[in-house]
DNA sequence: TAGTAAATGTGATTCAAATCACAATAATAG
DNA sequence: CTATTATTGTGATTTGAATCACATTTACTA
């Protein structure tokens, strides 16, 4: 796909600080693909050799566990996905995968070092963006251990509605058995609150679809329990 | 206490990039305090005003989880604590602790800043202390949610010794309610498998000093429950 | 150094959630 | 459009670990 950063809508807030010569370089050094629903966008083991930027869609980061797989958080665009790892590592530590469809791009690692080095904006906004990531993590990964599965998938409905989706409705386009890596919990287990919450009429399931009914009852069981 | 960071041996490796000009502004902005055993370092929701550097020592990190403490994890010198605020939200999300005698360098965060935008090899390497850090709490976080008692706490000990006390036989600074939050199990959880540690023969304990005696073991239980 | 508080050890009991076992749907490929 | 596979629903059973309840030891402090 042919995508100039330049006259591009869906830009990083760190691209935003670039100058136009630098704006032309990094499009110079970019190619966008588009991804479909399940397909492997950067798989855990693998060398690290781009620098990967979500522009459209959302996705999934999950690990490969001792015991099973762990999606670690669903994320949506604009974002750049396994920063950490081209910094900190070469091999990649986590896979992402699309839950949707979605446009992803490809920037040359090289060309995205030099960006950082000659211009300051741009690397404080990448910073930025890094340690929002990881304050992030912490709350998630506390929450994970801490709360119980009711509380927990309150917990995630009310991120999705919030942040992912930004919607009361959205279409979940993963698994039971997603959302139980995602929260910790069995397949079973997330299936039997799920309905529980639907007969409650806290939320109304319609196939994927979830449609937020009872906001306030769901704030209620994200804090007790 | 009185330290000239240009004399200073236990630089972090970020500093170690600094030109003689830049390590002697650094020096004139950045105060060293030493805190005792249990003294608050940072102290969560409160305003982070400075970059915290501990210089020596042993620190824990914890947040206030919502039904108990979550002690995130044990560092040790050299390593920036709560850069991840610093640059990712004015308010501290979690919560520093000494767990032994430990040297701290505040640093004045504007300095810090003109020092990231005027020197991009300091900038890079703070930006790959940071991944690293990540990539670990990446892998800490799926440990945690995912291994038996006995493995969390055979994985701690093995992390004690290989990385944070570099030693057969180390102090533990920390009671077993500490412990409990970090591989979050309840206190007397811990008590019962670490006697039974013992017992096996697997470790020794001497009041709070712990001495591994069979690693290959330690390594299995870590590996298989 | 005595006296109090904090930390640890250990059994009995309870409980949330995993696992097991299948039935019932929904989705997808041929 | 049918066959096959993937996903979801739900009861019964098991289980790992929390909680409760004390005894005991260790560490502080006055």
């Amino acid at each position: 796909m042919e995508i100039n950063c330049a006259h591009c809508e869906l830009k990083s807030p760190a691209a935003g600080k670039l100058t136009p010569q630098e704006t032309e370089k990094l499009s110079n050094n970019c190619l966008t693909v588009t991804f479909k629903k399940g397909d492997s966008i950067i798989k855990q083991g693998t060398y690290s050799t781009n620098v990967v930027y979500l522009r459209r869609g959302h996705v999934k980061i999950h690990i490969e566990g001792p015991y099973r797989v762990q999606v670690v958080r669903i994320v949506k665009s604009p974002s750049y996905l396994g920063l950490p790892t081209t910094f900190g590592d070469k091999v990649n530590h986590y896979s992402v995968s699309a839950i949707g469809e979605c446009d992803v791009c490809f920037i040359d690692i090289t060309t995205f070092r030099t960006l950082l080095t000659t211009n300051s904006d741009f690397s404080n906004q990448i910073l930025i963006e890094l340690c929002k990531g990881e304050l992030e993590l912490y709350n998630k990964c506390v929450n994970r251990t801490q709360k119980q599965i009711r509380g927990k998938l309150a917990d995630m409905l009310i991120d999705f509605t919030d942040n992912i989706f930004k919607a009361e409705s959205f279409n979940l386009n993963i698994t039971q058995e997603d959302i139980g890596n995602l929260v910790d919990a069995s397949r079973e287990s997330v299936s039997r609150v799920l309905t529980e919450f639907a007969k409650d009429g806290i939320i109304e399931i319609k196939s994927k679809r979830i449609t937020i009914r009872d906001r306030q009852m769901l704030n209620n069981i994200s804090k007790n329990g």
